[in-house]
DNA sequence: ACCCAGGGTCATA
DNA sequence: TATGACCATGGG
């Protein structure tokens, strides 16, 4: 269960309070790809330390990713944790990219293909998958993670274990229905997610309201 | 020392 | 469908 009406008068408080977020940050498609493998349940600081050190071995790059070897690129993305296993999920990706045309070929095709095709990589999941279609593709659609069913849930705007899917297009087509175009939508699923991101990086980690928290008393502890 | 971080897969019931 | 084990570093 959603009350769909509420989520922009939320976005709205949370833009103003913080600002523009200006996300992903990286500089190109390919770069936003390999961050949202690394930053899987990850700390974004020890992700950053594995992409410098990607790019300091001249290593950011769809062929030699593709060609690495997978301990090399273990070694070198080391700091953003679960190193073996990401460098397989890493390859597993940028081969498939390859297959597909490289990132021209994945921006030529359409976001729900693109999303089909995404999700049928070994390691890369709905979170990772909606990741790459917003911030790399800038395709209308919404990121669910963790900390948008906190806060959704402490509003009080989400009811329920809502699965990934329910909760996403639940969100998506609500703020269709609040008339926004497509690239509005797009626009504001990109700052909405980094918004939500800043917000309980802040204020809303396990603990009950700090007092300081933007959305103010109507956020109620607990329930994430 | 403990907890968590911008998840996902696989095995099991 | 729904848990649980597993992957592993670094900061609080």
């Amino acid at each position: 269960m959603l009350q769909s009406g509420r989520l922009l008068p939320v976005y709205d408080r949370l833009l103003r309070h913080f600002g523009h977020q200006d996300w992903w940050p990286g500089d190109s498609p390919l770069e936003i790809m390999v961050g949202a493998v690394l930053t899987q349940n990850a700390a974004w600081t020890n992700v950053e330390k594995a992409i410098v050190n990607l790019k300091q071995a001249d290593s950011l790059d769809l062929s030699r990713l593709c060609e690495m070897e997978a301990d090399a690129l273990a070694g070198l993305i080391r700091p953003a944790g679960y190193f073996n296993v990401k460098a397989a999920r890493l390859q597993n990706l940028l081969r498939w990219t390859q297959k597909q045309g490289g990132v021209d070929g994945l921006s030529r095709m359409d976001t729900h293909a693109l999303r089909r095709g995404l999700l049928g990589v070994n390691g890369v999941g709905p979170e990772t998958a909606d990741d790459i279609l917003l911030y790399a593709f800038e395709r209308p659609v919404f990121v669910v993670d963790a900390y948008t069913r906190r806060m959704l849930s402490r509003l009080g705007v989400m009811q329920g274990k809502p699965d990934y899917e329910l909760l996403r297009s639940g969100i998506e087509s609500g703020l269709v229905e609040e008339g926004l175009s497509e690239d509005e939508r797009t626009a504001v699923f990109n700052e909405y997610h980094a918004l939500i991101v800043m917000l309980c990086k802040d204020f809303c980690r396990s603990r009950p309201l700090c007092g300081k928290c933007p959305l103010g008393e109507s956020c109620s502890y607990p329930e994430g």
